[in-house]
DNA sequence: TTTTTATTTGACTTTTTTTGACCATTCTGC
DNA sequence: GCAGAATGGTCAAAAAAAGTCAAATAAAAA
């Protein structure tokens, strides 16, 4: 018998199959309740089943009417991207090391010109210094985030 | 299901859209029975949904014969894309409030899809998060800093 | 068998929405 | 002008989600 874990993780994952879609929203009271367990045990299987190095994006809110969603990354004939992803994730970088792995992702035409303006606003050093120490690991959140997006948009 | 005040917006957005006019009269009252709610639940939407930070203004009159008017307000030339700058400067914005002005951004196209999603992850709330205290602050910055490159690439 | 890792559970926290009791303003008929 | 009716506004409590974290179990590895 395997575990509850991996029973809700397939559940999951047929849906998306199914529906043929790379994005399903759940609520995360209603599916504890189809298994029968705490609800708690949803996020627990988010956390090891569903993490953006695992090819997932989740995002949720809380609140009435609350709810979760599960986005597939498409990674197929994006092997590199993924390792990228998980290459930034948990690490720091500097302003000038983004600057260059934007730059290139100028140059391959992964983003615009128009991008890669918006994206360099934002990570810009005196804007970032406000984070304090965190500078570096907050600018190499914000790249990881924006990796996962263009994971996203591209379909 | 989506929340009533989600259905009240979009029922109000919707009469503005199919009227074509950037503003609309109605009467709070009326209004909280269409929805068979409490009147207050529409003070509540006005207040989430429809601020001046998301592109919308509220005016109201109590009294005997009192209503309110919701004015869209539109983006149309450099001088108004710098008073949103000078509104933005300094101040502190949540993950909310920067999701309903982006949306609003979205919806004049003043940016695409791609732009918002790209500047939404970049503002997330878990990432900046790791800013502390000046959260808020970091988000209204670079918000600030988006739209002077928005004006710089003359949008 | 002992140690380590993975899963399950529940008490407590945070966020968002919904509701209601009480307050303020304006108009109308005297 | 004043009383009363007809509106809209405020604020705080309750309700409806989802998230966190650490303790308890179970499973796997050594």
């Amino acid at each position: 018998m395997s575990t509850l874990a991996s029973r809700i993780e397939r559940y999951i994952k047929d849906m998306m199959d199914a529906a043929d879609l790379n994005s399903v929203e759940l609520k995360r009271k209603d599916l504890a309740e189809v298994f029968s367990c705490v609800p708690s045990q949803i996020n627990y299987v988010l956390e090891t089943r569903f993490r953006d190095e695992q090819g997932y994006h989740v995002v949720s809110r809380r609140g009435a009417g609350g709810c979760f969603r599960i986005i597939r990354l498409e990674v197929t004939d994006d092997r590199e991207m993924k390792d990228l992803i998980s290459a930034v994730s948990g690490s720091e970088m500097s302003y000038r090391t983004a600057e260059g792995f934007l730059g290139r992702l100028l140059e391959e035409s992964v983003i615009d010109r128009g991008e890669y303006m918006l994206i360099m606003s934002m990570i810009d050093k005196d804007t970032l210094a406000a984070a304090g120490e965190s500078e570096d690991r907050l600018r190499a959140a914000m790249i990881k985030n924006v990796l996962i997006t263009l994971l996203r948009m591209d379909y």
